[in-house]
DNA sequence: GGCGTTGTCAACCCATTGGTTGAACAACCT
DNA sequence: AGGTTGTTCAACCAATGGGTTGACAACGCC
């Protein structure tokens, strides 16, 4: 159990029924029942996906009555968007420079390149 | 076998290893070997966690002699940040005007109300 | 040719997951 | 108190996932 934050909002997003629920519940609170509708599975199977985004800290649960209103949580998403953004960054900042390299290495300079930006030591 | 993308990518990153492995990637391309060094795990788990990152589309892989240099493919990140970014939009906004709901009923002005509480411009 | 390196494939193990059904709990309404 | 509605708990089952080991393909280097 508890694996860490970033690991559980990611695992509670891959499942497409999930999704599907925060999809919804971006548009406004509802009920387990009222979540369950449109899919053909048990209640018990979406109050236990309910679950998962709950422990994902995706969604939260009050009370009213006997019914427990479940609320989407947007907090979290940055936690995705910050990881998510970090490499991809690094990721295309490190491609323009190796398309940069790459040009420089056509232009029939006879300049000898040695820059050789490369990873050298990526793997410790 | 072949989920949607979304959820190969997302189910991709729910571990920790994985997501470890796609942050030295945006360092700079790696072998399998290379990958695997810090991880007490064998070689072969660290290429069917390639495998995942692959099939989600996170990863490429050249032919480089009896190597297979692994390079991290930017743009699935975009997939996932669309997805994250419009609901976590939905949902604040609509964090939003239901503020602006509420302090609206706190006040005790008789003013006839007139229907949906859209956006009228509040710009908070 | 033979040999070490690099990586994948196949079979298996065990823990987790998503689903089921049936029972239980909780809060309301008479 | 008894009934109804809404939700969760418990036990179970089949499928998946991450790990292992062992065999083997592809390639470069003596």
């Amino acid at each position: 159990m508890s694996a860490d934050r970033l690991s559980q909002v990611f695992s509670a997003l891959a499942d497409p029924t999930r999704r599907d629920m925060v999809a919804r519940l971006a548009a406004g609170d509802a009920t387990v029942n009222e979540l369950a509708g449109p899919y053909d599975v048990s209640v018990q199977a979406v109050s236990k996906h309910l679950k998962v985004l709950e422990d994902a800290g995706l969604v939260s649960r009050s009370r009213e009555a006997q019914r427990r209103p479940v609320h989407l949580e947007a907090e979290v998403f940055d936690l995705m968007t910050k990881w998510i953004e970090r490499y991809r960054r690094e990721a295309e900042e490190r491609y323009r420079r190796l398309d940069a390299v790459l040009r420089q290495m056509e232009q029939p300079t006879d300049q000898h390149d040695e820059g050789r930006p490369g990873q050298e030591g990526t793997a410790s």
